[in-house]
DNA sequence: ATCGCCATGTAATTTATATTACAGAAAAGC
DNA sequence: GCTTTTCTGTAATATAAATTACATGGCGAT
């Protein structure tokens, strides 16, 4: 028995049927991000990976199978990179804040991210499952990640914040905002530069006091 | 010749065709907002508008002929009601703004509103016209209205707002914000009760000087 | 080397749905 | 009332795609 049991983390060399899943999904997610899950056959999926239609069905079962396991690799990416984003610098935290916005901004901006949303509203009505595990893994760390900041802040005296997940949702509003539609309606980028995104945050600074 | 020329207004009781062409966009409407596009069949649509088929292609062609013509019937809409928010009762500007915010918060909750927005979403890959047509619709207009009142105020130096457009696309994003992606996940409705709208609401009025 | 497992490629099957065709029914115009 | 035009129901056609079946070939283990 070679099999592989549980919890066989040190590296081997992936198995071949290992590696055929990996591509599998990278097609599937590429072309489903590009066209959306309705337009992309399976056959298309598998003319671009390689491998047959047949190992396709042994390694998921059917096409929202695929969905799912597209869907469960990116939550397990969103869970190892946890958006580091906060270097202890010496900033003020008003700057921290607005290099925070920014880099948000920057990431919501990713033709990637913007194919997630996307395709997260498509088959939100189709799956719901799929929607909310998207949703989680793509908007609430960021508010989490937030509302932690804000509350250090508080409980430290830098800045009067009485509820920091309101205040981080408010900030986050502010950031993304009307991009989105904007950007989820596929018209031509026009998210914020870097000097609108300040004009933006002037009102939120002031408000609690962050200097 | 009967036939109605241009712009034959005075109401004459609708033709047997027009009831039908009303009928059908009627259903296509209703089950497109409510399944998507892809997922809702003319067989389904003609079965729940009465009708034929035949008489579906006949007057829009195709399926995506029947989908602008709803777009375009939604145009039509919006800009006969133009969104007669801004009733010049003695309230104070501040009062003025909390109210219209209210109001945009519930147009953009209301059932109808979030699954336009889904479809325009879903769609904005297969149709970018039909995607932009909604966008104008749906948005243009009330950053538009926003931005003439932000413009009137300063002018009349009620409030301290430079950049009357920048100010109104903020306003809505404060109003609208993260509450969009999450209802158009699916989700359960959690948008901003009255309470919270203000509260986000008081950063802006303080920095804009509105009283 | 050889046996058996598994992936592959191809093609059959099934289903769903857009689109077209047509014959009968109803309505509109005279 | 008669004729012509327009709608309706049904069914044919076409196409696309999901899903399944199967025969073949390669690769690893004994």
């Amino acid at each position: 028995m070679v099999k592989s049991d549980l919890l066989e983390c040190p590296m081997e060399p992936p198995s071949l049927r290992e590696r055929r899943r990996d591509a599998i999904l990278d097609a599937a997610e590429a072309l489903f991000l590009e066209q959306g899950y309705d337009r992309t056959s399976l056959a298309e999926i598998v003319k671009l990976s390689g491998g047959s239609l047949a190992t396709l069905y042994d390694l998921f079962g059917n096409k929202q199978g695929l969905l799912h396991a597209i869907a469960s690799r990116w939550g397990n990416e969103a869970r190892c990179q946890p958006a580091g984003c906060m270097a202890m610098a010496d900033l003020s935290n008003a700057e921290l804040l607005r290099g925070y916005a920014h880099r948000q901004c920057d990431r919501m901006r990713s033709p990637r991210a913007v194919a997630l949303m996307r395709m997260l509203v498509s088959e939100s009505l189709r799956d719901r499952d799929f929607a909310l595990q998207i949703y989680r893994d793509l908007h609430i760390p960021a508010v989490e990640e937030l509302s932690a900041l804000f509350a250090e802040w508080a409980a430290a005296g830098e800045a009067e914040i009485d509820d920091p997940e309101a205040a981080a949702k408010l900030l986050l509003s502010i950031v993304i905002g009307d991009s989105m539609l904007h950007t989820l309606a596929g018209l031509e980028d026009e998210w914020l530069d870097a000097d609108q995104l300040d004009w933006r945050l002037q009102p939120f600074l002031s408000h609690f006091k962050i200097g």
